[in-house]
DNA sequence: GCGTGATTACTCGGATACAAGATGTCCGAGTTTGAGCGG
DNA sequence: CCGCTCAAACTCGGACATCTTGTATCCGAGTAATCACGC
């Protein structure tokens, strides 16, 4: 059980777009910074598009940008809308609703949700422009 | 991103023989109960048993049974033993070893951690034998 | 100069290939219990 | 009644087979900006 390298390129799409706001990035410039192949990232961020967490234009000079309210966004938007918002914990074995097992584990994984909930992206900004 | 069936086979598997502690339970009969194939079961036994979780006895009339102070293993205990101790989120892209998303996200499974860590299989025993 | 068409630089989407891990099966080997049998 | 042997009931471990999912590539299609060319 792993976090998917697809979730970890949309967060670090999400972040560089970020930094670079309002202006469009088109996809050859995020591959060469995240060293991965331009198809395969423009799949994960079609996702994206999909999301209604960023906008793309086609055509020459084309390119994705966040959309306008993109200081709302969350970690666990992006990552749902990777990974998808199933549970991580496949229910129980025979569908007993009332599987103690299967309350933990949700109670655990809602700690996790919670947090990441609560993260922005934006939250990011000010420092990771520091570090750069 | 999902947690495997093997994790919910070794916890079911775990609270099944705290409900019969003391007893030796055959790999049949806790096959049986949870609707897997015994051999299948019996690797993921054999995982506990190397970590040190439960007990096995050869032979006739053998089986596992938990340890003598099986009280204190908790949810992320038995985690950890099927699925590794690797972190969910792959480090950072160029080991980066300040990547801001790396902490946000190793933050956020570390409140997972916390609340699987606090919670005991014990603990489910009380409320369990009431459902049955 | 100005419109029109061709070229170029992009994104989009589907089909497909590839790899790795989870899941499950099969079989042989070792171990303990217990029953049967002979003395 | 005692001891020996043998069969049965187990776990253990490795070697497979299968299936799903993540990862990645290729190619054709559509779209918008820009450039070239002729009027």
């Amino acid at each position: 059980m792993k976090y998917s390298k697809a979730t970890n390129y949309a967060l670090h799409a999400m972040l560089h777009l970020a930094t670079t706001s309002n202006q469009r990035v088109g996809v050859q410039e995020l591959a060469g910074r995240l060293e991965v192949s331009p198809t395969y990232l423009s799949k994960i961020l079609t996702k994206l598009v999909k999301a209604g967490m960023i906008e793309s234009t086609s055509g020459a000079n084309g390119g994705y940008k966040l959309r306008s309210d993109w200081e709302d966004i969350s970690f666990i938007d992006v990552i749902h809308t990777i990974e998808g918002t199933a549970s991580l914990f496949d229910g129980c074995l025979k569908h007993n609703p009332r599987c103690l097992i299967q309350k933990v584990m949700a109670s655990a994984e809602g700690k996790m949700e919670e947090e990441l909930r609560h993260q922005k992206i934006s939250d990011l900004i000010k420092e990771s422009t520091v570090v750069r």
